[in-house]
DNA sequence: CGTCATATTGACTTTAGTCAATAGAAGTGG
DNA sequence: CCACTTCTATTGACTAAAGTCAATATGACG
């Protein structure tokens, strides 16, 4: 990453002033407060921690391209992964707020983060009050996300469980442009798969071998596609309405 | 009831102020804002919708007394649990943002609950943007309780997660003054449990049944006694840092 | 006293986990 | 490009946790 941090300015909030906009419509001048927020690029190779469980932030972050997770360490010393973020999504923008962090984010394939202080968000939020509801709108959708997740662990098979969560990735990256050909780069892990649908890495093969065999995805390197969505959705039962991408 | 609203804009957002303050100091004009907000109060059986899945509202509640449950109903005709609401705490702050509601709210016990109109919390952030942060804040400790819900659902057995579950219902309702001789009224039917913890009522019966002969847990009509706070801490791996109540 | 909701029990099934080995793929240094 | 290490995926045999079904208690309540 040679760029300086200026150039990022621009196009690396894009997704985000996009997102936002969903919630409500956003004056010029609000997009102008968005468009000057610094934003300092950085780049972590999959696996590398990008904030870890217990710190204290003073920024928060947003993902450029990639995908990240929020991992929650148990004592066991096992985890879990309670979300994923996309390009456009903040990472842990309750970091503004919340601290210390109850759980770490982690690079879930190689990616490229944009990091903004608080005290620029701080400065934003004092010229531009009304981009407040904007930001607890966001963490409104991103606790949804949270529940609804909840909701498929506590009572779907595994089998559902993977059929979700590969729906689920499918809706929030075709609405970013990272679906081409049915299909999108999908760099995780069969073990953090496991650690995302709370099974164990064997189970979570079974049952992807199990999608496989009824022709609801296909596996290739470090792309997924999916032949058909509709039969997809179908087998997780999904209901994209939480995701709230409309409009 | 027969209180006429204006009678509860004080006490019953004391525990609300008492929590936000946790966040940041509020000033006297905020705390007047706060308490000026009219609540109109409401009482609901055990069972009782207070907001229907799918709905759009046009107030948020909190709860004054008892216990409310979010519940998710699954197309298959189950449900999850995916959180429990004590006095102080807002039972759908995030509906003042996000519409439609992709969960329900029901009584988990007989409740007394405060409605606020969207307008009136419109009104009080116009007066005192500050308090934005605030209540960002009380979102942000919702969404870690529900990421701890998520790990636990996902990773530990049924004795622990039901554990844990009392556990936090403990030092949360501790809090508000709701525990006398070790114990708290506890209302909720098995198979509640098992729409919380993602089990069957069997199971939780059973599971219930080993932490009452491991001296954990004593049972008797609507009332959960708890003989030894620190062994249930212990047997659940419970950790209250992410319930944020120090301070 | 009878009814309905809740709690409890027993017998049996299923899903998912465990352990351990093997196969494939990707990455590294020479 | 090869040899080697290291991850990651896959398989098999077995175990354990949790679910299912169905009956039976228990308790609150009108």
């Amino acid at each position: 990453m040679s760029a300086r941090a200026e150039e990022w300015q621009g196009p690396a909030l894009d997704h985000v002033i996009r997102k936002l906009a969903r919630f409500a419509p956003l004056s010029r001048d609000e997009i102008n407060g968005l468009r000057s927020l610094p934003v300092i690029p950085r780049e972590y190779a999959r696996g590398e921690v990008i904030v870890p469980q217990g710190s204290i932030q003073s920024e928060s972050a947003v993902v450029i391209s990639g995908i990240t997770c929020r991992t929650k360490h148990l004592s066991e010393g096992t985890r879990q992964i309670v979300s994923l973020q996309v390009p456009g999504d903040f990472v842990d923008l309750h970091s503004f707020v919340l601290k210390p962090m109850d759980h770490a984010v982690e690079a879930a394939s190689k990616v490229l983060i944009g990091r903004i202080s608080h005290p620029a968000i701080e400065d934003m939020l004092e010229r531009h009050p009304r981009l407040c509801r904007s930001l607890m709108w966001d963490m409104a959708v991103d606790a949804a996300m949270t529940r609804e997740w909840l909701a498929i662990t506590g009572r779907r098979t595994a089998y559902q469980r993977l059929a979700h969560l590969f729906c689920e990735l499918y809706f929030r990256l075709e609405w970013v442009g990272r679906v081409r050909d049915q299909g999108y780069d999908f760099a995780l892990t069969q073990e953090m798969l496991a650690d995302a649908s709370g099974l164990t890495p064997v189970h979570v093969n079974r049952s992807i071998q199990a999608l496989r065999a009824d022709g609801l995805i296909v596996t290739e390197r470090q792309r997924l596609m999916i032949p058909d969505i509709g039969a997809l959705v179908a087998a997780a039962n999904f209901d994209a309405a939480y995701l709230h991408l409309l409009k």
